[in-house]
DNA sequence: CGATTTTTTGATTGGTATCAAACATGGTGG
DNA sequence: CCACCATGTTTGATACCAATCAAAAAATCG
C-alpha cells in the first residue's frame, strides 16, 4: 500500500512548479493521484557535464526522468566497441533497460550540467497497483522505448549517411519544439563523434554531411549552433519516419 | 478483480502440457497463481505459413506468445523501405510495441505453420495487480525487448557484414539450445533476403558470407539446413555480445 | 514437368571508412 | 588576461567493403 507523507507533498510542489509535469507524466491524473505520485519520487539529483548517472552493470534500483539538461546513453562491449543508443532531454525517461536483469544495461552520461528526478522502481510498481492510470502510462512509456529503438534500427539498417543525419536533425527538432524550445535554431549538446556513434557513422562523415547540407542552403552550421533554414528539405529526405513521435 | 472460471482450468491444462510453460512464464509462480494465469489467456490461434498474426496500424488488444512455429516482425515505411526487426520462436513474446499507441507498431508474419497463445493486454494488466510476481515478470519481459533491440543497434551500427552474420548464427544457436533444440544443426526458417533485411545487408552479401564461412570450414550450408562445425570461430568474431541473453 | 522464386557467383560501381593534415575551440594554469 | 595544450572539427586523398547489376543454377510450387 502506498504511503502519503510529508515528502510526498514536497515533491508534488516540485513537480507542480516543474514545467515538465505534463511531459513527464502526461497521463491525466486526478489531483489526488498527483499527490500520491509525490511519494514515488525519491529525490532529484544534480550532475555536472561529463558525470555518469549510472554505468552498465551497476545494480538497478530506479529509473530517472530528465528534469533539465541533456544525456546520452551508450552500450559498450568487451572489445572496446561502443555505441550511443540515445539522447535524452527534459521530460524523457532513462534506465528502462535495467529492469530486465536488475542491472543497468547501458551507461548514461550528462552532456551538460543536468538535473534528474529519481523514480525508485519498487515505488513505481507499488504505486501502479494503486493507480491504474499510472500503471498503464508506465507500460506505454516502456513500449514507446521499444518503438524508438525500432525506428533507430530502420535508420541504421536502411538509410544512407545523409538520410540518417537528416532524420537525426528532424527528430531533434520535433522533440525540442514539443517541449517548447525553438524547432529550427538549437545547440547540439553532443560532439560530431557522438552523433556518428549514434548514427553508425564516423565523425568525418557527419561533418561532411553537415557541410553538404549547409552548401545546399538547408541548414546553417556554426560549430554546435544549428539552424534549419529549409527543414522541409530534410523532412523530404526521411519520408518514412512518420511513425509514433518519440516522447 | 481476476475471475477464475472453467476456461481458466482448460487453458491451465494446455499450458501444463505445453513444454514452453517455463520459458513463456519463467517466473516462479505458485500453483494457485498458475491457475489464475489461465484466466489471462484467451485462446490459442493457428496460422499457416505466410499468414499475418497482425499488421502495423491494426488496433492492439493482445500480445502473443509463440507456442510452436516461427515468426518475423517488420516495420515498414511509406516509401517502401522495410526492415525485419526480429525473429521469434517458441516461448518468445510478440507485440509489445503495440501498447504505446494501442496500435500495432509492426507486422508479424508466420514463417512456417505456427500456433500462438493470445494474451489480452487488459487481462494481463488486471492479473498483474493481483499477482505481483506476474507483473514484475512482465516488466522484465518488456525491458528485455529493449535490451534486445539495443544489441541489434550495436550490431547494425558497428559490425561488418561477416560479423553480423556470425552474431546472427550464434544468437540463433543459443536460443534454439535454450529451448532444447540442437544448437549446431538447424533449419533456417527465413530466406536470405529476410536475414539480409534483419542485418542491414543485401541478400547477395548474406549468401556470400555463408559461402565464405563454409569455405573456412566453420559451417556447412545445405540450402536452409545449417550446421555449425566450429561455432567457437563464429563466437570469436562477435566477442562483444556477452550481454543479456535474448530470451 | 514447367514456371516462378530463391540462391549462388561474378564483374563493376559507389559510398563510407580510413589516413592525414590543417585549423578552430575551449579549458587550464601561469 | 593571455599563452598553451588537449580536444574537437573540417577538408582532402585514397582504400576497401558492400551494393548493384547481371546471369546462371537450384529449389519450390502448382
Amino acid at each position: 500500500m502506498i504511503r502519503l507523507h510529508k515528502q510526498g507533498e514536497i515533491v508534488q510542489k516540485l513537480c507542480e512548479k516543474c514545467s515538465l509535469k505534463i511531459l513527464c507524466m502526461p497521463v491525466m491524473l486526478k489531483e489526488r493521484e498527483l499527490t500520491d505520485l509525490g511519494a514515488v519520487i525519491r529525490q532529484s539529483r544534480r550532475l555536472r557535464k561529463g558525470e555518469y548517472l549510472f554505468r552498465a552493470g551497476e545494480p538497478f534500483n530506479a529509473i530517472f526522468a530528465v528534469r533539465t539538461g541533456f544525456f546520452k546513453t551508450m552500450v559498450n562491449s568487451q572489445d572496446g566497441r561502443d555505441q550511443v543508443t540515445g539522447f535524452f532531454m527534459s521530460g524523457e525517461l532513462l534506465g528502462l533497460d535495467g529492469i530486465c536483469n536488475n542491472t543497468h544495461g547501458c551507461d548514461a552520461m550528462a552532456l551538460e550540467d543536468s538535473e534528474v528526478c529519481e523514480l525508485p522502481f519498487a515505488n513505481l510498481e507499488e504505486a501502479g497497483n494503486v493507480l491504474p492510470s499510472l500503471q498503464t502510462h508506465f507500460y506505454r512509456l516502456m513500449s514507446q522505448e521499444i518503438l524508438r529503438t525500432q525506428e533507430l534500427m530502420l535508420m541504421l539498417g536502411n538509410m544512407r549517411a545523409e538520410e540518417r543525419l537528416a532524420a537525426f536533425l528532424v527528430n531533434l527538432s520535433h522533440r525540442l519544439s514539443f517541449r517548447g524550445f525553438a524547432a529550427n535554431d538549437f545547440i547540439l549538446r553532443m560532439s560530431r563523434e557522438e552523433i556518428g556513434s549514434y548514427l553508425g557513422l564516423k565523425l568525418e562523415t557527419v561533418s561532411r554531411m553537415l557541410s553538404r547540407f549547409q552548401n545546399e542552403g538547408w541548414i546553417k552550421v556554426e560549430h554546435k549552433h544549428i539552424q534549419l533554414l529549409q527543414p522541409w528539405m530534410l523532412q523530404k529526405m526521411v519520408m518514412q519516419c512518420q511513425r509514433a513521435e518519440v516522447d
